[in-house]
DNA sequence: TCGCTTGTTGATGG
DNA sequence: GCCATCAACAAGCG
């Protein structure tokens, strides 16, 4: 469930749910999703405190207290769930955090590649948040348009890279790629002026819908990722069959009409620098 | 058994 | 140094 505005309905609710409560307890079920602090350690770090407001950076949710922070990482399969105090926990529930209220919040994981940190403050932050770009949901035109014009390279992996632009995952960028018409194989440096505008409109736009909506996870009819992986798909706009394809290392999904391939000669070009 | 999966990192090679 | 590709991490599903 883990792209930015998962991340952010994540955000929102446990400002909702947890902001002000103060923490009982800490139940550590799987040690190895702390990844930097043993189970005891996270746990009286965080027993006694009270939640304050939540951030989100990117995919990454902080957790502050009025002392250390619980930074979370949702890998590919996290999120966030509720539970009455000590009732039956699920299969993939990794950290448990009991709050004053009688409830419960659960970080659960399947595949464990996210993971929870314990940071005593924003300093501490930074150094495991890594290199982030702006975020997606804030960043403007202009530093959009300033960071592309340094990018060389697949629109595609630019998209994806969490130091380029902070937030955006494999099926956001085809989305965006989808809405702004071009083909996820273009290169940066090859996009005029035109294009240039229509990602960061499309962008712009699927990030702040996706962030809106009520529904997470649910994608709109007339887009892309609502018939994404169904058999025989075909593209909302133009009912052409969509294609699919691997690019930078990952699945993707395109309107071989509407988002028209680069020419073949930067194809060669790319396959065959010395040609 | 193989291939695939909304993420990230590090090694490798051109 | 830059960029693309791939394995690894882990666990499930068809």
């Amino acid at each position: 469930v883990p792209e930015l505005p998962d991340v952010e309905a994540s955000r929102r609710w446990f400002a909702d749910h947890a902001a002000g409560r103060r923490v009982e307890r800490v139940v550590v079920v799987d040690a190895s999703v702390v990844r930097n602090a043993s189970a005891r350690g996270l746990a009286d770090a965080l027993r006694g405190r009270c939640f304050r407001e939540p951030e989100r950076l990117g995919k990454w949710l902080l957790c502050w207290t009025d002392g250390p922070g619980l930074v979370l990482h949702f890998g590919m399969t996290g999120e966030l769930a509720a539970a009455p105090a000590r009732s039956r926990r699920h299969r993939w529930d990794r950290v448990i955090v009991e709050l004053d209220d009688g409830t419960e919040i659960r970080y659960r994981d399947l595949r464990k590649l996210g993971g929870a940190w314990l940071v005593l403050g924003a300093e501490d932050a930074t150094a495991i948040l890594g290199r982030l770009g702006p975020d997606a949901l804030a960043v403007r035109r202009a530093e959009f348009l300033k960071l592309l014009a340094r990018r060389r390279g697949g629109v595609k992996a630019a998209l994806m890279d969490q130091s380029f632009v902070a937030g955006v995952g494999n099926l956001l960028a085809d989305e965006i790629l989808w809405r702004a018409r071009l083909h996820p194989r273009r290169r940066v440096e090859t996009l005029d002026a035109e294009e240039r505008a229509s990602l960061f409109r499309a962008l712009r736009a699927v990030v702040r819908v996706t962030v809106e909506r009520d529904d997470a996870g649910e994608w709109r009819r007339s887009w892309l990722n609502y018939v994404r992986g169904v058999a025989g798909a075909r593209c909302p706009r133009c009912r052409t069959p969509l294609e699919r394809t691997i690019v930078a290392g990952r699945t993707t999904w395109f309107c071989p009409s509407c988002q028209p391939p680069p020419p073949a000669a930067a194809r060669e070009r790319r396959r065959d620098p010395s040609g």
